[in-house]
DNA sequence: GTAACAATTCAATAGGTGTTGAATTCTACA
DNA sequence: TGTAGAATTCAACACCTATTGAATTGTTAC
């Protein structure tokens, strides 16, 4: 039924194949994703995603990205009060995963991270060069690599748990108790001791 | 050249099987792993696998499960020393991920919980019959399961970034930093208090 | 020793995948 | 107005997948 040839008016084709990508890149990963299933989604033809991006996986690395610029967000979080840090931090990533669409592009990567060799590469990279300096600016701690890891791994640990796996309760449970949970974690790997433990 | 029809002797593909799929899952995870090349591992006509273990999926479940028993192991964690408990349960999961083949597993059901819907129905079950209980019974806490999420979410996002994704320098660490910097998370998501900050 | 059964392979099936090349229609610019 | 190029579709290709059914060979129990 759909005719052949460019179609009239300015075309929106090309964002409405990276939205659908990026949707189902962060619903279903990188492997179970289809471009027929993007194309489908945006209302074209297969081939028309490869002519735009050339391939499914330059459609994964044009599309997908960090729902926040840290370079942005960072510094006003690290900055002022020492000892409030790590709640703000988690007061910021527990409210971006509150939006869908960002949670949607997290969930996505974490995904995609875990299959895609290419994937973690990308994510290795852009969390060494963007997450890292604006850590290592923001604090004037030494080790910042090291505790910019470990902020890591809570991050993507809470993704997991709480998104993509959903396990109760901590999948229900309300923004502020996940934030008064893992604050001091992030309290501790950003600015507290890291080699004795903490009080309890 | 292999010849068709029952070999001779005693057979152990079945193990063989089991083992090829293991790796292979834990290595590349559901969809990557294809029963073809479990079989070639085997050195295994395909057929044959899905004769053993009737499909693909069938063939997951049974193959992946914890790489040690809940029960028989966090007991001797929890009880004794309160004040000890994060640091030995931080020695256990890395000492545990020191191993090859656990690691392997562990790094399987991560990646498989992060893109098969099943696998990850599986891990909940797995996590709440026989974790959630281990922790209940060892600790005498009240909210438990909310306890025992927040340490998977510690645990597994250290799977992730240690050995999944890699990113340095925790990927290189020596086991007994990595103990050193996370066993204060997990000694306050057990025992700690979990709705205030602790001391820095 | 023979009958049931288990282990094993072979060949095929039905369906999915990313990707390509040519054909068509529109837009933008000279 | 004409023409280069961009947007778009169609049909096909080459490949890979899990799974099935029948055929063959060995083992085990009677």
């Amino acid at each position: 039924m759909t005719t052949r040839g460019r179609r009239a008016g300015t075309s929106r084709t090309r964002e409405a194949i990276a939205e659908a990508a990026r949707r189902s890149f962060g619903e279903l990963g990188y492997e179970r994703t289809t471009i027929r299933a993007i194309a489908n989604e945006a209302g074209v033809d297969p081939a028309l995603v490869i002519h735009f991006y050339g391939s499914k996986q330059q459609l994964f690395l044009s599309v997908i990205d960090l729902p926040f610029a840290p370079e942005e967000v960072l510094p006003a979080i690290l900055a002022g009060d020492r000892n409030g840090v790590g709640e703000r931090f988690a007061r910021f990533v527990v409210g971006m995963l509150e939006d869908e669409n960002a949670r949607s592009v997290m969930t996505g990567m974490v995904r995609a991270a875990s299959t895609e060799a290419e994937a973690a590469a990308m994510l290795r990279e852009l969390i060494s060069r963007r997450v890292f300096a604006a850590i290592a600016d923001g604090l004037g701690v030494d080790d910042a690599n090291l505790r910019a890891n470990l902020v890591g791994t809570q991050v993507v640990g809470l993704v997991l748990a709480r998104y993509v796996v959903a396990v109760e309760p901590l999948a229900s449970l309300d923004a502020d108790r996940v934030v008064a949970s893992i604050a001091p974690t992030f309290q501790r790997y950003l600015v507290g001791p890291l080699t004795e433990p903490d009080q309890a």
